[in-house]
DNA sequence: GTTGCGTCCTGGACGC
DNA sequence: TGCGTCCAGGACGCAA
């Protein structure tokens, strides 16, 4: 998403803006006059730089995305797509909407780098494409938790980026089970590591996983769903050991594992 | 500071 | 066919 939409983006000033009502969207409307000067993201999180010292942050919560209209707006009309939460008219005469059917998504406004208001955000692990994410760093980082290892993996701390999907899937594919709570070995963190690695690394070429509702900005979707070895696959036969996979909620996440070689 | 859980929201699947 | 219920997701807030 962040490559689709700085071409695009970068260079351009905000001349109008809108959003839906709820607390989530209505910091969209906080930027009118500036200019975007960069496009960043960390783990989730989109990050746009703006001249005036300030970043507008978003989330695109489970059903967020974009939509760029080209240069046949008029400023501050009402979209007509009932799930428009966020708006910015820019000065090429464009119009780049931001659609949530669900609202998860969120968008705040600070200034340059200061997340105290985000904690998650605050808080993030390494990017895991990043050489800052080694195998010794997650153990350490594990290490610090006693909870549920998936829910550990969620809360980004370790590593950012990773979601439920990629969660299950980088543990079916590290053999690691997601309940576990005990301390992992060198050789475990580094299987795990790697499976992070992999899991994220296939799905971006893939163009991500679209499920539901994930489009690119093009209206394109996916095609890591036809690739999933774990997620989803509750009932159906482990890929690597012909046992039955499970299906449970684990600490309120749907979660799904293999009991045959998820150790 | 950490943990566990409820809440937010809505379309779609499912059962009756 | 219509209605009610449940589920999915990420992050945050709150009580313990």
């Amino acid at each position: 998403m962040r490559r689709q939409l700085a071409p695009l983006l970068v260079g351009r000033r905000v001349v109008a803006a809108g959003s839906h009502p709820a607390a989530n969207f209505v910091a969209a409307r906080g930027i009118v006059g500036a200019q975007f000067d960069g496009l960043g993201r960390r783990g989730k999180y989109l990050l746009g730089a703006c001249d005036d010292g300030r970043e507008l942050v978003i989330h695109l919560g489970m059903t967020g995305g974009f939509r760029l209209t080209p240069g046949v707006v008029h400023a501050g009309t009402e979209p007509a797509d009932r799930y428009v939460r966020a708006w910015w008219d820019l000065d090429d005469g464009s119009r780049l909407e931001f659609t949530d059917v669900r609202r998860f998504g969120r968008l705040a406004v600070v200034p340059a780098g200061r997340y105290e208001g985000l904690p998650t955000l605050a808080r993030m692990g390494p990017e895991p494409l990043e050489s800052g994410f080694t195998p010794e760093g997650l153990r350490a980082s594990l290490r610090s938790s006693d909870r549920h290892l998936k829910t550990v993996l969620l809360s980004q701390r370790p590593v950012a980026g990773v979601g439920n999907i990629y969660a299950d899937e980088a543990l079916w594919r590290a053999g690691l089970r997601p309940a576990r709570r005990s301390l992992l070995g060198p050789a475990s963190c580094a299987r795990l590591h790697r499976s992070i690695v992999e899991v994220l690394s296939e799905s971006l070429d893939r163009g991500g996983t679209t499920l539901r509702d994930y489009r690119t900005l093009d209206g394109s979707e996916g095609k890591n769903q036809f690739h999933l070895d774990c997620y989803g696959r509750g009932g159906r036969p482990c890929r690597r050991c012909g046992v039955a996979l499970r299906h449970r909620m684990l600490d309120g996440r749907s979660t799904t594992w293999c009991p045959g070689c998820q150790r």
